[in-house]
Order: structure tokens, then sequence, then C-alpha cells
RNA sequence: GGGCGAUUGGCGCAGCGGUAGCGCAGAUGCUUUACACGCAUAAGGUCGGCGGUUCAAAUCCGUCAUCGCCCACCA
């Protein structure tokens, strides 16, 4: 073998670690990231855009996040390698609870809070934060290789970013979209903030229902008391009535007589009124109301003109309005109150219930409803453009049931609760003045009311994290830019400092930003399905509003979520989490990449377990080692064949691998089929390792052996499959494929497989060739007969065996001439001494005899076996044989089969029956031979 | 209370109208000059139950069962 220096560029052995960082440095350097891919792109093409879920900037990558970021990768490297001018956006998200949350818990290790440290200072604790730990997800993606565009990384705190919100924020409230209001909203005491109500997870509890007595002030028919069932006994101490269902007859005269209950422990004597949104199948029929801690009692107190009575402190311990009870927990409380209904004998009974209890999303506390000044979106008008979207599929989910959910949530929508009682986020930028009352909400701050020039007081409240990343797929390719008050009616600035006049903002239309509509709507947004409310469905509603109905993606992957191997969701709590880092360390970054993108299937979660990674890393190096068989064959001293120039083929074989890559390249052709992640990747590890490395290798071996035309057709045909074979697979595996590219002989110049070019099936489609293929599976069919007869047999395989073949059914001359041809081949890949095929071949005796596909293969065993054994295999086979032909012959005599099946069908049943009846008779002539 | 998904060889999954495929595990045999993270061969399934549609059903419809996930203001 000559020294070829490409041989030694491979290293015997892969090692991912070894090649990933420095590919990734290489390409990050060159700048493919970038939408002109360093000036591969093709300005000419349609340009093929993704954001990226932004990550939070406290997190780490786990396995949802690598899932996901595989699927993007894949089609963003599709699509930069047919030529299209990509960006993969990037950044992370400020996520205001958690980041809050992080830093809070780095100050109360120094025993302190951030009330010691003020507003400002907290703020700026965790900028620092974000310095410190903010780019580790982002290193992470780097390490799975996400092709991003890194070099202008986003931020939903950046400048720019927090100018969007602005707009945005200020737009809806001038048009009444944002108002403040008083409601019920779900509270949680540890993070000590509003949540909207998707931000709340509801979980089944084993609880109680403790009925309560409420004595009635005047006893009214034969009643003394009411009784009253609820689940949170503690929050008795702000009632402000009891309700009953009107067309209940057991309190008709309780109602009629404007009955009161005096209500134990607080001494309140509040009314027992009827409402319709009582059950009276539930508990009592009877039911207590405390408006400012219950949205249904809120409601019913609003109706009712009851009073709200907030009993909570925002830590959830019982205020000053709980008597005797203040201070206490809201768990000690409910404790303390049960057992003082207890001893007052006002205690009815208990029952064990279960119920819904809301938690945090965040923290998982247990979330309190809570009355509280709050500000809201009005969400109805907002939604009805985007469900119009999905219904006529300007936006299409796939798998395309989701749409049903989107759905069902967008037509009940509910106004949405942006405020929080965080300091980490973007604060609310409406500003009061407390000498005059002017209010308003500004796209600049401001110092002085422009009315009475007293000072302004800036909402303490900052927005929900997801108000900012609702604005993701927009904010980010910059809008609304700098141009603050191009939307407002040109109203100057009064005086520096002083607020302006209200500024009229209206929605501008996508072609007022250039860059922006050159790009959008983008492709594909790629995500879990737990924030198609929280996230995707905002976005298509603020893009509709504010870019003049456009939407802003055409298709919204929702992937499998990732379950840990016996099933269960992945989670801190349960500990079965799985760090892709390790994952990449252990397998390789491509490894792990195939191994999630296989078993994307569209209906079914994954469940995931670490060790069969094992397969796709044997994956990766049955590929690598492919490579290097190839390269070391490469004839240095003729004019090494160049991997991009088509070969012509030369033999069956040749013209079979050709076939079937030309085939392969056509069905990963794109498509809607182009989100069946785990469909195309099974297509690309069985035709690279089943027909490539099982059988095209070994076919080349022999041609490689044989050397002039013979050889050159090989080698140029190995390099030409492997070749195109890493280019389809690149998205998949990019670090691999990329390694071994590169030591491939080039015809072009291009410097990285990231840009070459991607090929379709047009371009290899006269490479089909139905002959060949029917003809190598005659082939293999052989070999394969071989093979087997001496696995029975116990036959050495360097023993040589001698072989008959007889072709039968209508192309048996043409087969035989084929089978004829490959003599040579058949030899080496099946250790054959003679080789005899022929229509009318003679069966040799002492043999055993394989019929398949029209060919009666015997296999000469003279004196080396045991003829009772074959006999009862040609027993067993031909019970086999008969039942089948018994299926087929009943289906034949079927009038209705006949009538009314596809012909074609009809037609191949018949052929089955014919070679059914041949190989009967066969197997008759070869038992009685015996 | 609604909705969705799953149920295929020991395990993990494909297939989704013409008589079941892959990988792993297990069996047997192989240092065949790319690869034992490999090669070869064989074995293993009446496709959850019951009805129905159809000439034909793992595949479509209904129903039941089991598991999982969402949504829902019954205190």
């Amino acid at each position: 073998m000559a020294e070829s220096k490409i041989e030694i560029e491979l290293p015997k052995s892969y090692e991912p670690s070894q090649i990933e960082g420095a590919l990734f440095a290489a390409w990050n350097d060159a700048g493919y990231f970038r939408r002109d891919a360093a000036g591969f792109a093709d300005p000419s093409k349609p340009p093929y855009t993704i954001v990226i879920p932004p990550p939070n900037v406290t997190g780490m990558l786990h396995m949802g996040h690598a899932l996901n970021n595989t699927l993007q990768d894949i089609l963003i490297r599709r699509a930069r390698m047919q030529g299209r001018p990509t960006r993969w956006i990037v950044g992370t998200d400020h996520a205001g609870i958690a980041t809050q949350n992080k830093v809070e818990q780095k100050l109360a290790a120094e025993g302190k809070t951030r009330f010691d440290l003020g507003r400002e200072a907290f703020v700026d604790a965790c900028w620092e934060w974000r310095r410190e730990y903010g780019s580790t997800i982002i290193e992470q993606l780097k390490g799975m290789g996400c092709s991003c565009d890194y070099a202008d990384e986003q931020f939903t705190m950046d400048a720019e970013y927090a100018q969007a919100i602005r707009r945005v924020f200020v737009d809806w409230y001038q048009n009444g979209l944002i108002y403040r209001g008083l409601r019920i909203i779900n509270w949680c005491p540890r993070c000590t903030t509003a949540l909207a109500d998707d931000e709340v997870e509801h979980a089944d509890e084993a609880g109680h229902l403790w009925h309560l007595r409420y004595p009635l002030v005047k006893p009214v028919a034969g009643y003394e008391y009411l009784v009253v069932a609820t689940t949170r006994p503690e929050t008795m101490l702000g009632d402000t009535g009891v309700a009953v269902n009107p067309d209940d007859e057991r309190y008709r005269s309780l109602v009629a007589t404007g009955a009161q209950v005096r209500l134990p422990l607080v001494d309140r004597v509040v009314p027992v009124f009827a409402d319709d949104y009582v059950d009276r199948e539930f508990g009592t029929g009877a039911v207590k109301v405390t408006p400012a801690h219950d949205p249904n009692d809120f409601e019913m107190g609003v109706r009712h003109g009851l009073e709200q009575i907030n009993i909570l402190t925002a830590d959830a311990h019982i205020n000053e309005n709980g008597g005797r009870f203040v201070g206490l927990s809201r768990e000690q409380a409910r404790e303390a109150i049960v057992a003082a209904f207890d001893e007052l004998g006002l205690l009815d009974h208990v029952d064990e219930h279960d119920h819904a209890v809301g938690h945090c999303y965040r923290c998982d506390t247990t979330i309190e409803p809570w009355a509280s000044e709050q500000w809201f979106v009005s969400m109805k008008e907002l939604a009805a453009p985007a469900i119009e979207a999905v219904r006529d599929g300007r936006v299409i989910f796939n798998p395309r049931r989701w749409e049903n959910i989107y759905f069902h949530w967008m037509e009940n929508i509910r106004d949405w609760c942006i405020s929080r009682q965080l300091w980490w986020g973007h604060r609310i930028p409406v500003f009061y003045c407390d000498a005059c009352g002017w209010t308003d909400a500004l796209e600049v701050d401001a110092a002085l009311c422009p009315v009475c020039g007293a000072p302004l007081r800036q909402d303490e409240d900052v927005l929900d994290t997801w108000f900012s990343s609702q604005l993701w797929p927009f904010a980010t390719q910059g809008w609304p830019g700098d141009a603050v008050s191009d939307t407002s009616d040109g109203a100057p600035l009064v005086a520096p400092g002083v607020a302006p006049a209200t500024p009229k903002a209206t929605p501008a239309t996508l072609a007022a930003w250039p860059e922006l509509a050159a790009n959008y709507p983008t492709q594909v947004l790629s995500t879990a399905r737990d924030i198609i409310f929280l996230w995707v469905a905002r976005m298509v509603m603020s893009s509709m509003y504010f870019l003049d109905g456009a939407v802003p993606f055409h298709d919204v992957i929702i992937h499998p979520t990732v379950l840990d191997k016996f099933g269960n969701i992945m989670s801190k709590s349960r500990g079965n989490g799985i760090d892709p880092m390790e994952l990449i360390a252990e397998y390789g970054a491509d490894a792990m990449r195939f191994g999630l993108a296989i078993q994307v299937t569209g209906t079914q979660d994954m469940k995931f377990d670490r060790e069969k990674l094992g397969v796709y890393r044997n994956f990766a190096t049955k590929i690598w080692n492919a490579a290097r068989f190839v390269l070391m064959n490469l004839d240095s001293d003729a004019h090494p064949p160049t991997a991009r120039v088509a070969p012509e083929p030369l033999t069956l074989a040749d013209r079979w691998i050709l076939s079937r890559l030309a085939r392969l390249t056509a069905e990963l052709d794109d498509g809607r089929e182009g989100f069946d992640f785990g469909a195309v990747a099974r297509l690309l590890y069985a035709f690279f390792w089943n027909e490539f490395c099982d059988w095209y290798i070994e076919f080349a071996k022999g041609q490689l052996a044989q050397g002039g035309e013979q050889r050159r057709a090989a080698e140029h045909t190995l390099v030409f499959v492997l070749d195109t074979a890493l280019r389809l697979l690149h998205p998949f595996m990019p670090f691999i494929t990329e390694r071994i590219w590169l030591a491939l002989p080039q015809g072009d110049t291009c410097p990285s497989l990231m840009v070459a070019h991607m090929p379709c099936g047009a371009e290899l489609a006269s490479y089909i060739d139905e002959e060949a293929e029917r003809s190598v599976e005659a082939f293999c069919a052989v070999v394969t007969a071989v093979r087997s007869a001496r696995a029975r047999y116990g036959i050495s395989p360097r023993q040589e065996l001698d072989v008959v073949v007889k072709t039968t059914g209508p192309s048996a001359a043409a087969k035989a001439e084929e089978l004829k041809n490959q003599t040579l081949q058949l030899q080496n890949m099946a250790r054959l001494g003679h080789f005899v095929v022929a229509v009318d071949a003679i069966k040799p005796p002492q043999s055993t005899v394989s019929i398949t596909q029209g060919m009666e293969i015997s296999v000469i065993l003279e004196g080396l076996v045991d003829f009772d054994a074959e006999r009862r295999r040609l027993e067993e086979r031909r019970a086999k044989l008969a039942v089948d032909f018994e299926r087929l012959e009943k289906k034949l005599a079927n009038e209705g089969f006949l009538a009314k099946a596809a012909p074609e069908v009809v037609e191949k049943t018949r052929g089955d029956a014919a070679d059914l009846t041949v190989a009967l008779e066969q197997i008759d002539e070869q038992l009685a031979s015996l």
C-alpha cells in the first residue's frame, strides 16, 4: 500500500473528544454560522431562519434541550448545505423568577436578603450573576455542535430588546389592551409574586373536606346552624357570606328571610344568599364565601356586594385581620382553626377528599389565590387572528394534533396577568404623578410630570418574563430599532426629563423593517409541548398584532418529551435527569444527536436509556472505519478519483450501490416529511451499515483485488458513495462527517462539509437501476444460502464448496446469465470452488438445497453431512411452504378478491402462487432423491 | 368531568389496508488483510380484549381494559 498522506490523517481509532472541539472552533472562526456562511450562501435562494427557544440564563442543558437543539441544528445545517442564507438566532432569557431566586440564594449564603441591598444594587448583582454564569448553556450548545449565530447573541434584557418591550407595552396600554385591576391572582408566597394562570401547575393531593357549623344569628325553620364544607378552613377568617343554590329547597326559607350567620372565632355577622354558581350536590350545598381568597368567591362577592377581607400576608401568614391567629403560617392556622371549631363543638365532621392544588412552576410552593392589584393584558382581541392563522395553515403544528390543544386554549383564553412583584426584569413603564394624578406608559423614562412638573414615580413591578419572550422572533431581528418615536405622532419631547405628550402608537407594517421583512416569517419553531401556551401562542399573537398580521413562523415542531428509561418524566425532584454533557463525553456529540433524532417519531414520547447510545457510538465507529477502508484503498499512483465527480458504474455491484444511493437521496428530499427525523435517521443508518458496509464494501474488495478497470471503478464508486453519504449524514452527525470529509480527495475547493452542497434526488436519479437491484438481490440470496448451509452443518468458512444453481420462472435465462457473470465475485464472497448456473442445470445428489427467488441453489455436501438432518429440514420447509401456498390458493379462489382487489395485487398473488408451486415441486424432487 | 397519546417477539421501538421489521439482550460459529464499538448464521411475534367495515386489517371504525400526558373555578 502506497504511503498515502490521507491515511495518516485519519487515526486508527475514532475518539470524538479529540475532534469535536477543534472542528467547532474552525467552523466558528470561518464564519459559517453567520447568515452569509462566510460567502458560501447563495443570496438568490430563500433565506432560512430559526429562532432558538431562548434558554434561561440560569439554565443548564438538559435532555429536552439536547433533543430540541439537535432537531433545529439538523434543519439549519441541511438548509445551509442547500445554499440558503441561514441564521439560527441564539440567546438567553433573563428568566425573572429563576434568576432572582439564584441571586437571592447566593445572598442568603452571606446572610443577606435583597432588601438589605436595595433594588438597584440587587439588579446589579443579577447582572453580575449573568456575566459570571450566564453563558454556561451557550457553551454547552457549542459542545453539541449547534451551528447558531453566536456572534450575534441576544439577551432579553439587552437595551435594544428592552426597547421592543417598551414599544409593545406602550402600544397596548394606549390601545386599551393593557389595564390594571384588582383581581384574584395566583400568588406564590415563596417568590412573593403574582403568577399567570398557566404558570401554575396543578397536582391532585389527598386532602380533607372539613364540615364546619356556622351558627345562625336567629334560628330559622328549625335550623340552628348551617354546615359548610371547605378544603381550606383557615380562609374562614376572611368569610363575608354563605352561598346556596337558589333552587335548593333546603335553604330556600333561609334566603327568603334574609338569614345571617355569626362567624365563629371572628364573631362577624355575614349574610346567607343564593347564587347559581353553587352546586347543590357538592358537600352540604352551602358554601362559605371568601372573596379575597378564591376566584369564584371573588366573583360572587362582586355580584352580591360582599366585603373583601384579606387575611394573609405576602408570605402566607395570617395578618392583623385574623384576630388571635395573627402571625401563624397558613398551615398552622389551618390546624389551629380546625381545633378551635372542634373545641366549640362546631366541627361537624371531616371527609377524606382529593383535590387539585396549584403549585408554583418555579419553586413548587403551594399557590395562594390572593386578591391584589395587578396589570393584565386583555387577550380575546389578540387571540382571534392567531386562531385564524393556524386554522388556515399559515402556521402549521407538527404533529398536527397539537393544533387542537392550541385552539382549545385560545378559544377559552383569559386575561393575562403580566405584573410580577420582582426586581429582576423589565420594569413596568408606567409613571405616576402623585401630585396631580397624571399617569401614563412611556417609551422613554421621564422624571417630571408633563402637566404639573412634579416628580414622577415609576410602577414598582416588573413584567412577566413571557411578556418579553413573546417578542423573540422579531425583537431579535432589529424590531423596532432605534427609532424610538417613529410610530408616535411626532410629538417632540417636552423637555429633557419631562414626560412627552402621549404618543399614539399604531401597528406598523413589516415593510418598515426591510432587514426583518427579508427573513420573516422564520421557517420553524421547535419546542416542547409545555410551552405551547406560555410562549408559542403568545408569539403568534404579538407578531400578528405588531407586524400587520405576519405570523412569526411557518411550522411549529412539538418534539417528544424525553422520559427516563422507565417512562418517568425527568425532574430534579426525582433525580432521574441525565446530563447531556456527560453523554457527549462518554459517547460523543454525534452519537448523542443521532440517538436522539432517531427516536423522534411524532406520536411517542421517548424513553431514554443512556446505555442505548452505545449503538450510535458504534455507528459512528462504523462510519469511521468504513472511511478508513475507502481512504486506504484509493490508489495513490493512478489519478486518485475525486469524491465529487460522478462515477461511471462498471460492475453490477457499482450499479447497485449507486442506485440504492440515488433512492436514499430522493427519500431525503424536502417536504413536510422533512420533520420525520426518526425515519430519516433510520434510512441513513440502514443504508450506510447494511447496504454500503455489509455488501458494497465486500463487493469492492473483489474488484480492488482484480485491479485495472475493475479497481478504478470500485475506488471511484467507494469514494463517491462515501462522500454523498457524509453529506446526507452531516446534519445529524456534524463532527465525524466533517472530520472524514476533510480527508477525502476533493474535486472542488470547498473548505468544509458544513457549506458543501447537499445532494438532492434529482441529481442522482439517473443512477436508479431496478435491474441491478434485482440481480444483486439474487446474488445475495446465493451467498446467504451458502453461508447458511455452512452454519447449519458446521462447515468451516475456509472449506471451499461447490454450488449448482438452477434458475426457474419467466426470466430464468437472463437470471442465469447475470449470475454467471458474477462467478468470480460469488467465489470470493461465498468461498466457492466450482460454480455452475443454468436454466437446465442438473441437480447434484448429496447436496443441501435452498429454493428462493426463482432459484434452486444446491450446495454440494458430499461426504460432509448427515442427510437425515437435511431430510428433516426439507420436510419442515415443505410444510411451511404448503401452508403459504394454501393461503394463496384460497385467496385466488375468492371471487371477491379477483373482482375487487387491485390488478397488480392479484397479479402478484398469482406470481407468488406459481413460484410456490415450483418450489414445492423442487422440494419433493429433492426429498425423493435423498 | 373532558381531550390526547400508547398497548407489536425478553427489553426499547419502526411499520399504519395486501400474509410482520430494526436495534439490544440471549444462541451458535468466526483473529475473512476497515471495524470484536466487528462479521456470519439461526431462533424468537395468532401486532392488548371483543365487535364491525372490507375481497383483504397490526394497519380503518366502535367498544372495553391497562398505562401515561394535558385541560377543567365544584367549595
